[in-house]
DNA sequence: ATATATTTTTAGGCTAATCTAAATTTATAT
DNA sequence: ATATAAATTTAGATTAGCCTAAAAATATAT
């Protein structure tokens, strides 16, 4: 059984994978978890030796099958405990994400497939994120970034890119939750930033806001 | 805060003084834990240098006031997590307990809080042992060992006092359960097993088993 | 009371995961 | 094309938790 300490590099390597498709580099890794890039370079070497990840010398590394494997597991159970701790213990999704990495090493597949049964099988977590099926089948969202929707098009908000606190505690104070319907009323050349008209309000966000909202366009 | 072994540690020695008053021995630690005695000797100085027993060369350890405050929440949380799994997830109750192992190291007290909201504040775990409050309060219960009631005396199960998987299951397959109602029909003083009738199926129980049963005098 | 057995501690080592500092390789800018 | 900068790796150390083997202290039996 991979360490607590092996889980948490898959992952990483796996969710800095999506954003960089030919691997991931030592520093980025470094970053990504709070450590220096030395042991990294260690913890590859010994992932690579375990069949984990592929690693060459100062190279992108990538994950193996098995590594992948791994890394969707924890997703799964991650993204599933946070819908208990939002849905059932009345949490709210800016406040889940720290218990949810604890709990998302418990080791026991029988515990995550019941708990996904308990809480009726969702697909997506509290942020929107898919949660893969325990084959580690991720289902597929035709999702974009609101920054793609032309003046005049409407969507709803169906997951946010950034799940930071701090992101999500804006949202809040801006009322914005997943499923809101909006409409594109207006872009500035300048900055980008747009006005939108949200479950009747009209409001304007900046593009850095924009680009971390995922939406569906409503045809 | 104290690690995940810390905490095992003053788990196990609440545990081991509970049957011991004047303190634990560290073999009986070492039995406990899976470790070799020289282990325990180490991390007794390192936990006494932390204030959270009592250790002194040679002679039995107990916890200190800050000890027994941890022990405490995490036997709280073992139980809570115990209900959990038994109560929604509907797991048996000789298939809760390394699950709730693990559980128990989740660190938030807020979580476990809710959790304990969520079951409906039970006061007792699947095995009928004592859930502590947020205080680390343990409701005190006059339960007694099934070997103690006389014959024609009768009272209700209320715990079991050996939680192994085996005894579980033994119970299970006699179909004796939390809540069950008996009479003490007879006792063999050759072997001093007893002849009881639990909901009206009369069975026979050896002495073993009969201490290993908590009961409540039924006046 | 003393020899023997048991328990506990000490001493010295190991492994996983981390670090710093220095060396090496790769990338970038003129 | 080469100097400089950035990224990565190597070397050597540290810490927590564990081990074995030997030494020391305590308990037990006659």
């Amino acid at each position: 059984m991979a360490s607590f300490t092996v889980e948490n590099y898959l992952k990483a390597i796996y969710s800095l994978s999506r954003s960089n498709e030919a691997g991931v580099s030592t520093n980025a890794l470094a970053d990504h978890l709070g450590t220096k890039a030395a042991t990294i370079t260690d913890m590859l070497k010994k992932l690579n030796a375990n069949g984990l990840v592929h690693y060459k010398k100062y190279q992108a590394t990538t994950l193996t099958d098995k590594g992948i494997e791994i890394a969707l597991n924890i997703v799964r159970k991650h993204r599933l405990w946070e819908v208990f701790l939002v849905e059932k213990l009345d949490f709210k999704w800016d406040e889940v994400h720290d218990m949810a990495e604890e709990l998302e090493h418990i080791d026991s597949n029988e515990l995550i497939d019941r708990l996904e049964r308990f809480l009726d099988n969702p697909k997506f977590d509290p942020h929107g994120d898919p949660i893969p099926d325990k084959n580690g089948v991720i289902e597929r969202r035709d999702q974009i970034q609101l920054t793609e929707l032309k003046v005049g098009q409407k969507g709803y908000v169906t997951g946010v890119k950034d799940s930071s606190k701090e992101f999500l505690q804006y949202l809040d104070n801006q009322n914005i939750e997943l499923g809101n319907e909006l409409l594109v009323k207006d872009i500035f050349d300048y900055d980008k930033s747009r006005v939108l008209i949200i479950e009747g309000q009209e409001t304007t966000f900046s593009q850095q806001v924009c680009k971390n909202l995922y939406v569906n366009i409503i045809e």
